[in-house]
DNA sequence: CTAAACCCTGTACTAAGGTATAGAGTCAAG
DNA sequence: CTTGACTCTATACCTTAGTACAGGGTTTAG
């Protein structure tokens, strides 16, 4: 047999059952068919599908980014280079976002260095930069 | 006059009208009085308070975050360290959220840099390994 | 035959940080 | 006195990625 449940889909993908569903309204995932009683059936291939969509999120992909490169993938027009390009886009977005980051981390670092630990709270350096006037 | 209206503190402060309600709600911002028809009323120093909120926020604080360094500040018992906690707490945040982006950025790169860009997308390295089995 | 275990749909809820709208009251100018 | 600008509260909506529950139908084991 080749066929599953859903909820045999969720625990061999190792999501949640609500998820299953979810991604389905998502047009992320949908079953093969359904039963007389209107039951999911899926396929093994659905669990490859799962995994395909929890890696792609552990590379920053949003659901909808996802859901853009399985419907790619099923174009027989779609080229690896379309592929490539929707993840050096990704890549840059990261990029920025580290970027972002790395500039707060250093006025954090900054304002750490520029308050001695010690005296009433009043006087901290960095809640004074918070209030502004001063400080660049 | 040191009164000001909620549109006026708004306009000040950069912000839109509701987001002062908004702040009001989350315990960062109160008016110090009312009129007697209900209307809020602030002081000049409101707007140096959404000052202060706005570069929290900016240096990655979260608004309950925020809320904490304001009541801290309140506290006569808080000192210039609670604060540099607070700080170096946050830094470290960042700095996760930093290595964890750079880890994509690793993953990213390597799968850009194994396909070739051309062919179809059947042959995509890239779909490929989000596929699994093969790569790591 | 019945109870447990499963499945269905539809809806509501979560976090965060707001924004928008409805319906009502208030205030100042002309 | 009316119009327009302002304010009030309460509620709903937005995004993202799910989770939970209610109320019903189905299937399977004993």
């Amino acid at each position: 047999m080749n066929k599953l449940t859903i909820s045999q889909v969720a625990k061999q993908g190792g999501v949640n059952l609500q998820t299953i569903r979810y991604y389905e309204r998502q047009g992320l995932l949908a079953p093969i068919s359904r039963t007389e009683a209107g039951y999911r059936i899926y396929q093994k291939d659905t669990v490859r599908r799962l995994r395909f969509i929890k890696r792609a999120q552990e590379l920053g992909f949003s659901l909808s980014e996802i859901k853009d490169l399985l419907y790619l993938r099923l174009d027989a027009h779609t080229t690896s280079a379309d592929i490539r390009v929707r993840a050096q886009a990704k890549l840059a977005d990261v990029e920025q976002k580290i970027r972002h980051l790395e500039a707060i981390q250093k006025s954090l670092s900054r304002l750490i260095k520029s308050c001695r630990g010690c005296g009433p709270a009043a006087d901290c350096p960095i809640l004074e930069n918070l209030d502004g006037e001063d400080f660049p």
